[in-house]
RNA sequence: CGGGGUGUAGCUUAGCCUGGUAGAGCGCCUGGUUUGGGACCAGGAGGUCGUAGGUUCGAAUCCUAUCGCCCCGACCA
């Protein structure tokens, strides 16, 4: 039990001019959070315990999985990373850290860097300490601070330098123990959310720099989210849009044979796909093939998609490149012999063929059947060119970028996309980092493997603002039960008549008796003040003792999500208090 | 990294174009009146106008540089 008046909750009337979005204006206003500098924010005592819960929540989910608590440095030697699958891509996003009291300039390469995530930690940790099949499978998690520079922090605890993550690591001794640890992982993602009190959507994701083979995002549906879910309503399917496909290729699709000869005509000007749409050449983007050249891990390669689709690039992460860039006019040049805008994948059509690595081709193109491309040859395009004849594909994939409405992939109903925020990731990681760091075990038959690995992370500090993007109203936020960073306040109106005071006691001590964290609001404020700052801070259930109610012998409950206020007798307040909140605890439980 | 914006009291901001004593609201302090949805009156404290240069008799205001922050994009586990 806390009494407002000795605790500390520095709300505010007006909204800071650099928060944007409701659930970061609330943060603040709520005094949950403050900020240091750009994506660096210092947890306030009520914020402090919104995460703690959520802390705690997530821990029981991860013992309850089998999984086992520890803690690894936040400050990583760097050779680990160096020695790690992933060192060229991760190293962009991490803090560099020296010793600060050096007297000469930091070396040309960093001594330590702060801890993004542990992958590179925990798997020589595991080298050196499993060997046997007996101490496998194996989960270790870690509820810690994470430091990433991210390119652009913003909307507060969103998108973050320094923030709190959950991450866990399992170890198993083959692809179906990695399955089911894999499995196990996301019941307890699930679990946790529900508990947490958030409504989230598992989907389909792309594995990026972390690599592996199998790949779930937890996402809660909000307009302010930096990724866009794909899903059809009916049919359950759902990814993210790096990684979602549609089923607008048919799979019985006949490839259709040539439509004339192939034919070079004159497009001077002609640059972009809209302007061939135009008279007098007049043909439509999708009967066009549009040719981006990417330039990956220092080896060129083009892609060609329908000139009505866009390149999803994550898509090229398929092709085994880990650094990828769209190439610059001077590296096109010399290899086409045009420059952008006449490209184009005709055989033999290529100044230097053999500078060029692959050439990959979108299913989507197959739509296409006869169309019209770049000649590589500057103001030059031909006609009539047909895939399977003309074009020179290495081999197909699937690079274009789902629109919605497009059918499902697998009900062919049309697909809807959402913007959303992403709380959870779950990773199968194979043997990837396994092998960098030879964490191998022997099995029963003295025969030596690789660990398989899976990885597992739930952002604390994102999922909280993101319970407040999910749950807040007008006039502020409305904390789930179970995160609450209290679940019953009591609103002493009238802090200076004893007998208040005392009410405000018995009560408050009944609340916590039965199972609530318990505030006191008995500040010296006018009840307007009070009121605005209860609502505004979101607590579940307020009691409020008023001096006008006690002459009546009544006090008042309410719930915050709710506008009925329940006029209570002083002498059934207690039990009627214990009810409500036995009520509120068996509603937010899961089974 | 590219584009745009912005920096004035703890917070929200006016003033800047057109140079001449830095203003308001909220919050804070004192006193009084109030007391069921962000009260009122009176008094008060609090600002190197982000920083550094320059122009000028004189710079919050004009110029240059620099730093921070915000937005869009790119990028992003």
């Amino acid at each position: 039990m806390k009494y407002w008046s000795k605790y500390f909750i520095p709300t505010l009337k007006e909204s800071p001019a650099d928060a944007e979005i409701a659930s970061h204006r609330l943060l603040v206003r709520a005094g949950l959070v403050r900020k240091l500098g750009g994506g660096l924010y210092t947890y306030m005592p009520l914020g402090l315990k919104v995460m703690s819960k959520l802390e705690q929540i997530c821990r029981e989910e991860m013992e309850r999985a089998g999984a086992i608590e520890l803690q690894m440095p936040h400050l990583h030697p760097v050779e680990f990373w160096e020695k790690g699958p992933r060192w060229s891509a991760a190293r962009q996003i991490m803090y560099r850290a020296d010793h600060a009291g050096a007297g000469k300039r930091p070396p040309q390469e960093p001594e330590f860097v702060l801890g993004p995530t542990h992958e590179e930690i925990i798997t020589p940790l595991i080298q050196s300490e499993i060997t046997s099949y007996r101490d496998l499978p194996k989960n270790f998690f870690q509820i810690a601070t994470k430091f990433r520079n991210e390119i652009r922090p913003r909307f507060g605890l969103m998108r973050a330098r320094e923030f709190v993550m959950k991450d866990a690591y399992s170890f198993d001794v083959d692809d179906a123990g990695a399955g089911r640890s894999y499995q196990s992982m996301k019941t307890a993602y699930e679990r946790f959310f529900a508990r947490a009190g958030l409504k989230t959507i598992a989907v389909e994701a792309d594995t990026g720099v972390m690599g592996g083979s199998a790949s779930h995002e937890f996402m809660v549906p909000a307009e302010v989210g930096d990724d866009d879910v794909v899903y059809g309503e009916k049919s359950g399917y759902s990814a993210n849009r790096e990684k979602a496909t549609s089923g607008i290729v048919p799979k019985d699709l006949v490839d259709q044979a040539p439509e004339g000869t192939l034919e070079k005509f004159s497009t001077p000007g002609v640059v972009t796909i809209a302007s061939l749409e135009n008279a007098p050449h007049s043909v439509p983007a999708d009967k066009q093939f549009k040719t981006l050249v990417y330039v990956g891990d220092g080896k060129v390669f083009l892609v060609i998609l329908r000139g009505c689709d866009e390149l999803e690039e994550a898509k090229l992460g398929s092709l085994g490149f880990t650094l990828f860039r769209p190439a610059t006019p001077e590296e096109i040049l010399p290899l086409l012999g045009a420059n952008p805008g006449s490209l184009g994948a005709v055989k033999n059509t290529f100044k230097d063929r053999s500078g060029i690595d692959g050439i990959y081709a979108d299913h989507a193109i197959r739509l296409i059947g006869n169309g019209v491309t770049g000649a590589n040859s500057d103001g030059f395009h031909f006609k009539h060119v047909n895939i399977t004849r003309d074009l020179d594909i290495t081999r197909f994939g699937d690079f274009r970028r789902v629109k919605a409405g497009e059918p499902d992939p697998q009900s062919g109903e049309p697909l809807k996309i959402e913007r959303a925020i992403e709380v959870g990731h779950v990773f199968k990681l194979g043997t990837k980092y396994s092998e960098k760091f030879n964490a191998i075990y022997t099995d029963d038959q003295k025969q030596s493997h690789f660990i398989v690995m899976g990885c597992y992370g739930i952002g604390i500090s994102r999922t909280l603002q993101a319970c407040i993007e999910q749950k807040h109203d007008a006039d502020g936020i409305l904390w789930p039960w179970a995160i609450a960073p209290f679940q019953v306040l009591v609103c002493l109106l009238d802090p200076t008549v004893p007998e208040a005071l005392q009410w405000a006691e018995t009560l408050g001590k009944a609340a916590e008796a039965a199972g609530a964290d318990v505030l006191i609001d008995d500040r010296a404020e006018r009840p307007g003040v009070k009121f605005k700052d209860a609502d505004l801070i979101g607590i579940p259930l307020r009691i409020t003792i008023g001096g006008k109610g006690l002459k009546e012998g009544i006090i008042e409950l309410k719930w915050r999500s709710e506008k009925e206020v329940h006029k209570i007798a002083l002498t059934e307040a207690s039990s009627r208090i214990a009810e409500a909140i036995t009520k509120a605890q068996a509603a937010s439980r899961i089974e």
